[in-house]
DNA sequence: GTCTATAAAGGGATAGAC
DNA sequence: GTCTATCCCTTTATAGAC
């Protein structure tokens, strides 16, 4: 997660701005196109002149704005890593019945979905090569952290007899993550459906199976 | 993963071969050794260098006996979908009722998640670029062919009352290949539970979900 | 903040010797 | 069937002009 602090930056010469457009919105403006195209061709495939081209400038001008193509690939994801486990961790606080929280957490994934398209085909597609190199460890170790968050819930269900206790709460959980990403892609081919439909249609599933009443 | 202590010597022309080892098995052998680095680095950053050096060979060698690393990741995946939707559509004619079918399906499925565990990681990982590339066209198509077979399944025992009615089928598949295709990472990850037991484990949520009867 | 120009490295693939 | 040697291309990244 420190990744996230730890973005180039330094050169963030006393701007600062508050308001009108400066750095940082052209910053973030080629960092939503990077995100685009990584999704779209892998973190590998995809060249910084790609980008570059994209945002209308040549490539050794993208150097101006980031250190390099790692540090774009790392703020997207340590940016998206960290706001998503923010959201996980204020559900769990608010300290709902077990069930609830399990359903809040199923919305806040789906809605992430569409937010965040890009981020998370980006991690879907590219974090098992990424966590390969020693400055994207925090992608294994928030996964992780993830796991035990979703894990955790399940567990008190199961403690509190809600849910079934034959099955092991870390197995389900890569069941829910698998389940719940794989429809990134079934959104962006043209699936309409809101991801609020979409995530009734995953807790009915989840939470009664699909065997007939 | 053998392979790796053979690195580049080079000199290793002793052949050791039994009586029998012909130019198919060698060809099998790279590939399968291929496949575990496409799997494990991902098909871009997989280099034919590495490739040729776990191999024992070098480079320029490996040409002999494909025509090029497209070729090469063609010939894995083309293999591994072709002998997977040839089980799908033995079980499906099988005609058991609808629910033995899914069950068996999902079996099926898991059973080729460890026996064919480099091939999955790849298609999971790489399939979104490769199908970018007209060569791999048929990467969608095929994906496009087995939903339909589950799909169908699942509209058939739908028709029946056996499955419920009020959750689109197609996206159901779509939970389902996303659980059961995001195991390998578990699996690969030291989980000891043979695939049998997921197996079973995945059914029991996915026919009558996760609530405590 | 962007461009021109280019360095430095690594990639896939080929030709011909053995 | 493998090796030697190498070509040609693309890539990321840098230096300095404007």
């Amino acid at each position: 997660m420190s990744a996230a602090s730890t973005t180039s930056g330094a050169r963030g010469r006393g701007r600062g701005g508050a308001a009108g457009t400066n750095v940082s919105d052209r910053r973030a403006e080629i960092l939503a196109i990077a995100a685009e195209i990584f999704a779209r061709k892998g973190y590998v495939n995809a060249t910084v002149r790609e980008i570059a081209d994209a945002s209308g400038i040549l490539a050794g001008s993208l150097y101006h704005h980031f250190e390099s193509k790692e540090a774009m690939v790392d703020e997207i994801l340590s940016t998206f890593l960290t706001k998503l486990v923010g959201r996980y961790e204020a559900v769990i606080a608010a300290g709902d019945d077990v069930e609830t929280t399990l359903r809040t957490l199923v919305h806040v994934q789906f809605e992430g979905l569409i937010e965040n398209r890009a981020a998370i085909t980006l991690a879907n597609n590219d974090s098992y090569y990424l966590q390969q190199i020693p400055r994207f460890a925090y992608l294994q170790e928030t996964g992780a952290h993830i796991a035990e968050l979703w894990s955790g819930v399940l567990r008190r269900g199961v403690d509190e007899g809600v849910f079934r206790s034959d099955v092991d709460p870390d197995l389900v959980w890569v069941f829910i993550k698998g389940a719940i990403w794989a429809t990134v892609q079934y959104l962006s081919d043209g699936g309409p459906t809101a991801s609020q439909t979409i995530a009734d249609s995953y807790l009915a599933v989840l939470l009664d199976g699909v065997e007939a009443p």
